[in-house]
DNA sequence: CTGTTAGCGCATTCAC
DNA sequence: GTGAATGCGCTAACAG
């Protein structure tokens, strides 16, 4: 069951086709020079000797390195802060492969501000990852990379309609789902209303999350009540007042999903009101603060989306895609983890 | 924030020392033959230049290749044929890196057999990766081989005194932990007995699971009864009737967990009573099966432990070892996964 | 259109 | 002890 050990290499090629490397080379590459029947030589003698080309060799040759722009979000939420780190920490994991990563923020809040971060992309830069935002200067302004032939991959947040060549990261909406059954089945036999509380609604991935949420819960959990939704502004003190709100005018409160940051305002709003344990809370994120949460039981619930699988990912799909080398779809889809004390990492 | 551009190379170092390249390739890779002052003035250089070998090229000069024996059950368990397909397409992962994978069955439940089958590992394998079982003759065996010099992960079940150098796969013990949680939530208020089915008991892993599971309920929800474990050799049919017995007992049946393989047995089971509804089961190992039974609603929740991410990581632990490149920890840690029908990939 | 040639950065003989 | 030379498999200039 092994994996042939002698490797084939293209001087094999070359003499079995009876021509030279460099001709092998341009069929292999897809150059043009090449007349069709001798084309067609070369294709045969690979096919026969079953050549694969060495993607190391290649990549000495080849010699030149590449740039990745990554652009994130400035701020102080946590996931935003480890998402930086996770970035940072992929850069390492490809330098060796002589790929270069550099940071740049912006307002995530601001379309223009992050239109004009994409607009002024260098063109030395090979690839740019974005937490983006769905707005028509943006989608314009990745299209733009994109046409310029800067492989582009959204990150954490997407722009569906844009030309990207890929997406890193979450389906929010199965996201929200996910939530919604835990919600419901966490709630068991008991019947009441429901908070919701989300950072912002005019970032697409807070909608889809809500609107999966609602839609689990509208449909199956009939004794939960959805409230309408609050705006957080992913900050915990107005995170905080949203939450004492909601407590405040529903006594009977069964739980409150977070759907975007400041889950401690929430933590702080409930202990306030010394309703910790009756209020479910299902929120987003494990961080060192959403962790002490769940361990405090404060939280019952994480729905989260790795950050250093998705710095990696977005990563590993621009390098591979300046290398050619293949992509393994396993391995970059991005998981919805559903954390609770015990399957803690 | 970028990371620096222009690499350095050997022959910047030797010239800054003063010496030549094969000096510095001494020092670089520990090898015997040179004075103490010079091994000073090359490090002083190498630090001094920032000098980062480049792997791609020392793994063009280097040449041999590396083979690695993987060691899977036989067996029809799907989760275990899943394995072997997702340790084949590690194969295909680091074919482009010279290293190779051969791939060897045999009994999983027979010690000895296991045994005899590493003692067999021939001396031109530089890693061994083995799906273990935690037995004095597995130890022994797995102890020569890294005495040998042999590099072994253990794979999905661990032998925790051996000399392994990796284990790649959960906690089993979290795993029953998370198992234990999500019964006792989903039961909320219903109390009464929770019947538990291992594949067998001298696994170490589904002892592992059985006692997560026993603490978290016997500790924290009271109102459930964990009945004796029944034993279903992770096959359809004995787990089937271990099933139709705990039912038959158990008119109040509040929940299955299933620590094994053979969910389609309990299902059937279940199905013939016409309590799928109300029993809560929950089981391992995201399969074609388990999928079909989670989105039928027959099983309420899924812990698993990806295959793919436990080959490719196995796969990259041995070979990392072997070039000497840095290990990602974040990326090799092995999650416990919970899928509702909600966040399915 | 096709062939020849010179490296890419490092490991590894061999001389000195 | 240390240095010079050769080659890994491929790419990219050049010639022809």
């Amino acid at each position: 069951m092994g994996i042939d050990g002698l490797r084939m290499t293209l001087v094999d090629v070359a003499r079995e086709a009876g021509v030279s490397l460099a001709t092998v080379d341009r069929v292999l590459n897809g150059r043009p020079g090449v007349r069709g029947p001798t084309v067609t030589r070369v294709k045969a003698a690979i096919e026969k000797l079953g050549y694969r080309p060495d993607p190391i060799a290649s990549r000495l040759a080849h010699g030149g390195s590449f740039r990745f722009c990554f652009i994130l979000p400035t701020g102080t939420n946590t996931f935003m802060t480890n998402l930086g780190d996770a970035v940072t920490e992929a850069a390492s994991l490809i330098a060796g492969q002589r790929a270069f990563i550099d940071i740049r923020q912006t307002d995530v809040f601001d379309p223009d501000a992050l239109a004009t971060a994409l607009e002024g992309i260098e063109s030395h830069y090979h690839g740019v990852s974005v937490v983006a935002l769905d707005h028509p200067r943006v989608r314009a302004a990745i299209d733009d990379l994109v046409g310029r032939g800067v492989a582009v991959a959204t990150l954490v947040s997407d722009v569906p309609t844009s030309r990207r060549q890929w997406y890193v990261g979450i389906d929010h909406t199965a996201a929200g789902r996910t939530a919604g059954t835990l919600m419901g089945r966490f709630a068991g036999a008991r019947s009441g209303p429901v908070g919701v509380i989300a950072g912002s609604l005019s970032l697409r991935d807070h909608v889809e999350r809500q609107f999966g949420f609602g839609q689990v819960v509208g449909d199956e959990y009939p004794a939960l009540r959805i409230l309408p939704t609050r705006v957080g502004r992913d900050d915990r003190e107005r995170t905080r007042v949203a939450a004492q709100a909601i407590l405040a005018e529903h006594p009977d409160l069964v739980g409150i999903y977070n759907i975007g940051a400041g889950n401690q305002g929430i933590a702080d709003a409930l202990e306030e009101a010394g309703r910790t344990r009756e209020v479910i809370l299902i929120g987003h994120d494990l961080t060192v603060h959403t962790r002490r949460l769940l361990l405090l039981g404060v939280m019952d619930a994480i729905i989260n989306q790795d950050p250093g699988h998705q710095a990696r990912s977005a990563a590993r799909l621009l390098l591979a895609h300046c290398t050619g080398e293949p992509i393994v779809a396993a391995q970059e889809r991005i998981r919805i983890d559903i954390f609770l004390r015990d399957n803690l990492p």
